[in-house]
DNA sequence: CCGCGTCATGTAATCGGTTTCATGTGACGT
DNA sequence: ACGTCACATGAAACCGATTACATGACGCGG
């Protein structure tokens, strides 16, 4: 057993003629290693645990792939874990057992929402954040340059002459909006523009829905705005959908920005002004900073990356000015 | 170690004072249970893979939810893998070790494009196909009823009194495109339209890039389509793209229809005519086959779940009659 | 010819639980 | 008072690899 484990893991310390020997005996026997045996004398798992938010949306199916791209190439596997199917139990039942040092070598966190507590327990494995980050938690972050985006859409916007500009942002409490609606506040006061008041800020879910549902709302605001920042594409795309549904020109009547630029961002019609991120390249960073902890180097880096500007024919200039 | 195990996984064995006791320890000392020890007196991994074509696509995201749902309350995590991202290394190499029984418990295809010799080996845990299948592979299948897809998509046009119809297609060798087209034809011959040349078939690749460069592909055709039907939303929303990039009007100088409905198909502009699938279902279907199979039952089912048309604004009646 | 170093391989301990089996304790019926 | 039985718990085997250590063969220099 022992020369058999030595030829399959480390051919080049037994004689040709056993390796040889070895392999035949594989082949013929049909015997298969047992990895989780292998798992527990060497005390790793051979996988990496993802939480993400919610499987269905592209935008972290992109992330994971970046991921997965490099764990492969380290001989690791992804899991992947869906925090918000998580029912009415509390968090801490559910995932509680998976944020463990038996049952993932480390964890890549893409969910800005979850209770810091989970993971300040012992035994917790190396630890990365994602595209969010929580509050409180202090292990490496992987983001986008979120602030400058907010801070490249205003600017874009207001170049263009739009002075009223509603923003439709993330939801209350992600690191997300904070970061976007701060960047975004600081491009108006750099083109001059005076801080606007509340009634030119919603708060969204980041879906599709919610933002043709804000085509609405928008259409009965007595002093129409002349162009929209979403903090992401979902939401833009489903704001145009229904501004253009509601008999509205975009860019002509109205201009519309989103985030994130999503594959589809290129593909609707119009086209969708927007910042971009590159998601892979943020999924093989996180993964590159676990790999690096998981060897035992304390990693402390907040990683940022950078984003741009993708001009589509959803902005056009301000039709009163 | 023996009352400690037996306090933790079944309770009702131990005295309520032990319990208790080993409780207080535990919460003392922090410690924390090693699953792969318990999964290697076990004889089982407590995961399922899944093998995805392309983890950047959104149409899998969503059966990858559906999956992790089912699995998630049998206590089971989902490993995914990426099969595109194997570089130029032989299939066999990179995904055999991970076709053991050591690794998962089953796993789930989504690729129908794989050499099912993989499967074919000793030691290859239990298995199930969903979405496509590969030919040669005899595992249970849970499949859309694409044939029946195809021929609603041709009787949907051809009651608008579309007779020239482009049919764009997925790649050749995939189970999804031979099917879609054999109800497509179905469809076309229920209405008593002849069998179309092909001229009037492209074959694509499910990118909406593809799509895009098709519209180029159609204005240049000298007898022009009235409708074109796609295997797929993503290539048909990159079509519609370029169609009215150019200056044509959908549905007014052509109708356009996908397939799958994926949510973007309901927010693009003109909202797009497609074919429902139920990818969450299809997922959950999957992992029910999955684990009744895992059970020790033998499955040799092969699930077809129901499609139904979307009309939506991508499609109109035929200008020419 | 002997001693020592090197290399390949066999032996046994180890990883950390689960589970079978044996033991001990107390309750209960006769 | 004694036998039986149920029940809780401790002891030890077990899952299947890896790996430290021991052994044996061989080569080479003194």
């Amino acid at each position: 057993m022992a020369t058999v484990s030595r030829a399959i893991s480390n051919p080049a310390i037994v004689s040709e003629a056993t390796r040889q020997a070895v392999e035949a005996a594989i082949a013929e026997t049909g015997y298969t290693l047992n990895f989780t045996a292998r798992n527990l004398r060497q005390q790793q798992v051979g996988g990496v645990l993802a939480l993400v938010p919610n499987l269905a949306n592209p935008f972290f199916s992109q992330i994971l792939s970046g991921i997965s791209e490099v764990l492969r190439s380290h001989h690791l596997s992804l899991l992947v874990m869906d925090t918000t199917a998580v029912p009415d139990q509390p968090a801490m039942t559910v995932l509680g057992p998976y944020l463990t040092r038996s049952r993932s070598d480390g964890v890549i966190v893409l969910d800005g929402q979850m209770d810091p507590h989970l993971f300040a327990r012992a035994g917790c494995p190396p630890l990365v954040q994602a595209c969010e980050w929580i509050e409180g938690l202090s292990a490496p972050r992987v983001l986008a340059d979120n602030v400058e985006g907010g801070r490249l859409a205003a600017r874009h916007l207001t170049d263009l002459g739009h002075r009223r500009i509603l923003h439709l942002t993330g939801p209350e409490g992600s690191s997300l909006t904070t970061s976007r609606r701060e960047g975004f506040l600081r491009g108006l006061a750099q083109a001059g523009l005076p801080a606007p008041d509340d009634s030119h800020r919603m708060t969204g879910d980041f879906t599709a829905r919610f933002g043709q549902q804000v085509a609405a709302h928008l259409l009965a605001m007595p002093d129409r705005p002349s162009a929209v920042f979403c903090d992401n594409d979902e939401m833009a795309i489903g704001l145009m959908h229904g501004l253009i549904a509601a008999g509205l020109s975009v860019p002509r009547d109205i201009s519309v920005m989103g985030f994130d630029n999503i594959e589809m961002a290129a593909y609707c019609s119009p086209g969708l002004t927007t910042i971009r991120q590159h998601r892979a390249r943020l999924g093989r960073r996180a993964a590159e900073l676990l790999l690096a902890q998981m060897k035992g180097q304390t990693v402390t880096d907040h990683v940022t990356l950078g984003v741009d500007l993708v001009v589509r024919g959803s902005t056009g200039p301000c039709a009163e000015t």
